[in-house]
DNA sequence: ACCTAATTTGAGTATACACTCAAATTAGAG
DNA sequence: CTCTAATTTGAGTGTATACTCAAATTAGGT
C-alpha cells in the first residue's frame, strides 16, 4: 500500500509553508510552529512526514539548489562559466537560503557526523563537477584542474559569506573576476 | 573610586573559562552554566561584568586576532605576506576560535544591527590592511589593490570555511596558492 | 461495504537557556 | 575604623524550543 494523496498535500504544504519562512525572516523565522501554523497542520503530522525539523529546511535548500543547475541530468555539458553563473544565481535569487547553505558548512560541532559530513559530500560533488568542467574547457590536468577548482569555489564561497555579510557588496562582479583568475590557465604549481 | 582587585581576577577568570571552553568544544560548550561553574562564579557576578554572553566570546575572539598581529602598533610595516601568514597561524593556532570567527560573519538575522555590523566593520579594516600592503609591497593602485584585497580575502576565508568543514583540509597550502593570484600583478579590470 | 494501513489530532513533555535583582558581603580609600 | 561603592550571592523568571504518542479519523484498494 503506497502513500495516500492526502500525505502527499501535505507534505507540499509542509516544505512550501518552510519554504517561504525561510525567504522571509531566514533560519529564525522557520520555527517547528510557524511551520505548522502555516501550512495548517498539527505537530505530530509534521514529524509523521519528516524525521526533524532540519530534514524539511534542507530539503527545501536543495531544491533551491536544483533548480538553477545548468545540467541536472549531469550530462557532462556544463560550462565552468555555467556553473560560476548558477552559483550567482542562486544567491541572487535566493539570498536567504544561500546564508542558510553557507551556514550550514560552518556551523555544527566538530564531533557531528551528521550535517557537516552531508555538506562535505556535497562539497566533494561540486569541486568533481568544476574540476570535469576544467579538464573539459581547458588543456588542464585533472589534478591542476581540482586544485584550481576548490580554489575557485573557495573563492566563491568566500566572496559568499561577504556578501551575506553585507548584501550591498557586489558578489556577481567580484564572483566573475575571481573565475576570471581560476582555472583559466595551467599553474605552475605541484 | 577604581575597580577592586577582586573584580578584575574574577574577570579574567571568566575570560580563561569561555577561552578554554571555546577551544574544547566550541560554541555549543560554552553554556552561561558552563562557563560560571568553571569560572567559579555565580551568574550575577558575570552580569555584573559582562553584559552579555556575546560580549565575553567576542573579547576572547579579539583577543586571539591581536595575538597573531603581525603589526599590532599599526605603523604600516607589515607586507601582505605577513598578513596571509598571520591568517593562517589563527587557523592553525585556535581552530575553534577561527570557527566562530567564521560563523560571526554569517550568522544573524539581516535586520540584527549588532554583531553583524560589527563584524562588516572589522572585515573593512582588514581589507584596508591588505590593501595598504598591497600598495607598499607593489605598483597597485589604491583602487585596483582595494578590489585585489577584497579578492583575496574573499579566498581566504572561503578556504577557511572549507577548512571549518573538514580540517584535513590543507588550508595553508591553498591559502598561499591563492595569495600567488592576488595583489601580486596589475589587473586588466576596472 | 469492509478492512487495513495511512494520516491526523491534541495535549502534552522535557528541558535548556540567557538573564535579573534585592539583599548580603567585602574591599579599600581616607 | 568607618563608610561607601564594588562585588558576590542565590534563588529565581520567563520563555521558547523541538519533539512524542496514544487514540481517533480517514483514504482507498479489493
Amino acid at each position: 500500500m503506497g502513500r495516500y494523496q492526502a500525505g502527499i498535500e501535505t507534505e507540499a504544504r509542509i516544505i512550501d509553508a518552510t519554504r517561504s519562512l525561510l525567504a522571509e525572516g531566514g533560519l529564525e523565522a522557520a520555527t517547528l510552529k510557524a511551520i505548522c501554523d502555516r501550512a495548517e497542520v498539527r505537530a505530530g503530522s509534521f514529524y509523521n512526514l519528516f524525521g526533524s525539523k532540519e530534514e524539511a529546511i534542507l530539503q527545501v535548500v536543495r531544491e533551491a539548489i536544483d533548480a538553477v543547475d545548468p545540467d541536472p541530468t549531469h550530462a557532462g555539458t556544463d560550462t565552468v562559466d555555467d556553473l560560476v553563473a548558477a552559483y550567482i544565481r542562486f544567491f541572487e535569487e535566493e539570498p536567504q537560503l544561500a546564508r542558510i547553505y553557507v551556514l550550514a558548512g560552518v556551523a555544527g560541532e566538530p564531533s557531528d557526523n551528521g550535517s557537516r559530513r552531508r555538506f562535505l559530500r556535497h562539497h566533494e560533488t561540486r569541486v568533481e563537477r568544476f574540476a570535469d568542467a576544467m579538464v573539459r574547457d581547458t588543456g588542464l590536468t585533472e589534478q591542476d584542474a581540482e586544485v584550481q577548482a576548490e580554489l575557485l569555489l573557495g573563492a566563491l564561497d568566500g566572496l559568499a559569506v561577504r556578501w551575506a555579510l553585507d548584501t550591498e557588496f557586489a558578489f556577481a562582479a567580484y564572483a566573475k573576476l575571481a573565475r576570471e583568475r581560476f582555472g583559466t590557465e595551467v599553474t605552475n604549481s605541484a
